[in-house]
RNA sequence: GGGGACGUAGUUCAGUUGGUUAGAACGCUGCCCUGUCACGGCAGAGGCCGCGGGUUCGAGUCCCGUCGUCCCCGCCA
């Protein structure tokens, strides 16, 4: 291979295959740099040693495939390139062979300059050819590697669950696949193997995973596909912690693959902490928390600046940015959407001015240091609420929570700005956390009822199981009960990014019927959409739990990459479209008529 | 569904206040070159300025629309 002759292969002959990545025609003498995925070795073509051979050197061009043998040569001293693992030696071409010419491509694998990327999706095959592409694809197949042989090693079996399966119009819009043996009638792609996965725990085997592709008919985003890869698991009799560490010992073994070393376990907190401290549920650790400074200012002081005093008063700390310009302080408004009537206090300078004292103990509070920026935002005094009155089983309020939220955004995009000048983002730096104890419960504010805040399947809380009875009938109260009932769900965070989510499941059909009465769902419906589960569910179904983590965002965060397209072969664009194979299209007539479908020119 | 950025040579980009023939680098083609490695030198080819309309004596530049790519909000049980 093209990337392995070292200089103890001197005197050999070799043969070598793969693509011109770059000619260097000096007349008599000829350099090709020859590619393949392992690296890239220089060729030398020289009229001294074969005119011919030479000759048939000078029609290369880039891209052509091609195969040459020849004799290792060690380099002359001064020849030798320190840049290159094979610079050391060079192939000396005694015989070459044209295995394919190329078109000139629209771009070069080996240009430095990244070539935009409607043109890289168009021809992925010559993108996918760059030394960087070739590296994320081979990390996505170690790390998926290491897992597979982690979890088998851990007495799990990799089974396979169905694509083509039933739709189940909770949650993310299915893609839809007709049938043609029973027309009208629709198959839908999985959003994940939910429901498979748990059917297999009451089949009996016990420790199931799945390195599973998933579909959703959602809008995308940067790590947001449509089809996208999950490793899917699912464990009988487990505690959370049983299911953590079954996580945290093929992450191990996953980053290990990849060349990182982490720490386990990995650290815990409750989702009412994670808001108070960072006013999201999936905190980035690896910038400082909130602090609540409310305590930090005098009543007075509070009415003057127009601050609610039944509201926390967030500080958020961004170590190093230094002094702001003018300019830059004013761009922070900007940065800050309000939520609830929050409101940002962008110059902590004209806070301390005239308050001294206050700016004092803020300053001890949060550990500010010399150029650290404090940007504070506060509930509105004359805010109006006009949301929907307090949760008051909830220990975060609503009010809190939009306090919080509005401040956790800002913490980001404040992080994400200031990234050069804090430094907190290294590469390597890999800040775990388990979010735990999330609301089994969210208040939907446009249909003015609760829903499932992870699914439906997820278990209660033993000591919420009350709480849960007597909200059963309060779907549309905002200020049921519900509210306040935890569910044994937990999130495994990595650097602000969710790469899981799990829980432990409900096995009792009749808690399970429950779940589906609180959610507004009577007998029948439950019934005609989950007739199928609920039936299995009372034929002796153990208990039993699991999770799946992306592993598109895990190789992304490995990679380093900035979108999930990175370390997706062939990905689709933020339209969901395939630029590469043109996908979607409209089917003929004919195929269509076989489905017993006609296709409306507009959506109504 | 909403907001924002971008679209000029094969690629990456520049293009002033609207004003002669739209430039550069890389790549490409040809010639020269025996130690380069992002080789070098000389010469050359290559443009529907995304598309459509408008304003204007005159549009790459201003306006409207449209298409495409990217980012964000909504959405993602």
């Amino acid at each position: 291979m093209c990337g392995v002759l070292r200089a103890a292969d001197a005197g050999k002959k070799a043969v070598l295959m793969g693509w011109v990545n770059r000619r260097r025609d000096h007349g008599n003498l000829l350099f090709i740099d020859l590619r393949d995925r392992t690296g890239v070795t220089q060729i030398v073509f020289n009229t001294d040693r074969d005119r011919a051979v030479h000759e048939k050197a000078e029609t290369l061009r880039n891209e052509y495939v091609i195969a040459v043998i020849g004799k290792v040569k060690m380099r002359d001293p001064n020849t030798i390139n320190p840049n290159m693992a094979t610079g050391e030696v060079e192939l000396v071409a005694d015989e070459l062979r044209i295995l394919n010419e190329s078109k000139l491509p629209p771009f070069l694998p080996s240009d430095t300059a990244l070539t935009n990327e409607e043109t890289r999706l168009k021809y992925r095959y010559i993108d996918l050819r760059r030394d960087v592409m070739q590296f994320n694809i081979e990390t996505r197949h170690k790390v998926a590697k290491a897992i597979r042989d982690y979890l088998s090693s851990q007495g799990f079996f990799e089974i396979e669950t169905p694509f083509m399966t039933r739709s189940t119009p909770e949650g993310a819009r299915d893609y839809l696949v007709p049938s043609r043996v029973q027309l009208g009638t629709f198959y839908a792609l999985p959003q994940s193997p939910q429901l498979f996965k748990q059917i297999l725990m009451i089949s009996g085997f016990d420790k199931y995973f799945q390195i599973v592709r998933c579909f959703r008919d959602e809008d995308l985003r940067a790590d947001r596909q449509p089809e996208f890869t999950q490793i899917d698991l699912e464990m009988s009799y487990p505690q959370p912690e049983s299911v953590w560490s079954v996580v945290e010992g093929f992450l191990t073994a996953a980053f290990a693959a990849a060349g990182y070393t982490i720490q386990t376990p990995f650290p815990r907190m409750d989702y009412d902490e994670a808001i108070r401290l960072y006013g999201i549920d999936k905190p980035d650790l690896r910038l400082p928390p909130f602090t609540d400074v409310r305590e930090c200012f005098s009543p007075e002081n509070l009415q003057e600046l127009a601050i609610n005093p039944n509201l926390p008063v967030i500080a958020i700390r961004i170590p190093r940015v230094g002094e702001l310009s003018r300019k830059e302080r004013d761009d922070i408004k900007p940065m800050f959407h309000s939520k609830g009537g929050a409101r940002v206090y962008e110059d902590f300078k004209r806070i301390a001015n005239r308050y001294a004292d206050a700016a004092k103990k803020i300053a001890e509070k949060t550990g500010m240091a010399e150029g650290d920026l404090i940007v504070l935002v506060a509930g509105s005094a004359q805010a109006s609420s006009g949301e929907t009155a307090f949760a008051p089983h909830r220990k975060v309020t609503p009010q809190e929570l939009a306090i919080y939220a509005s401040a956790g955004l800002l913490r980001l995009a404040l992080a994400q700005k200031y990234a050069e000048r804090h430094q907190c983002f290294q590469k390597g730096d890999f800040r775990f956390l388990w979010v735990t104890n999330f609301p089994m419960f969210e208040w939907d504010e446009s249909e003015k009822q609760w829903m499932a805040a992870h699914h439906p399947f997820t278990s209660p809380h033993e000591q919420d199981m009350k709480l849960l009875e007597e909200g059963v009938e309060s779907l549309h109260d905002p200020l049921s009960p519900l509210s306040a009932v935890r569910a044994l769900a937990y999130d495994i965070v990595l650097n602000g990014t969710e790469l899981g989510s799990g829980s432990i499941r409900i096995h009792r059909q009749d808690v399970q019927s429950r779940i589906f009465r609180a959610l507004g769902m009577n007998e029948e419906e439950a019934k005609a959409r989950f007739g199928f589960f609920l039936e299995a569910l009372e034929y002796g179904t153990p208990p039993h739990g699991g999770i799946a983590l992306g592993l598109d965002r895990i190789v992304m965060i490995l990679a380093g990459a900035e979108s999930l397209r990175e370390v997706i072969p062939f990905p689709k664009t933020a339209r969901a479209v395939d630029l590469m194979v043109d996908a979607p299209t409209p089917v003929s007539e004919k195929q269509l008529k076989e489905l017993g479908i006609s296709v409306r020119k507009t959506v109504t």
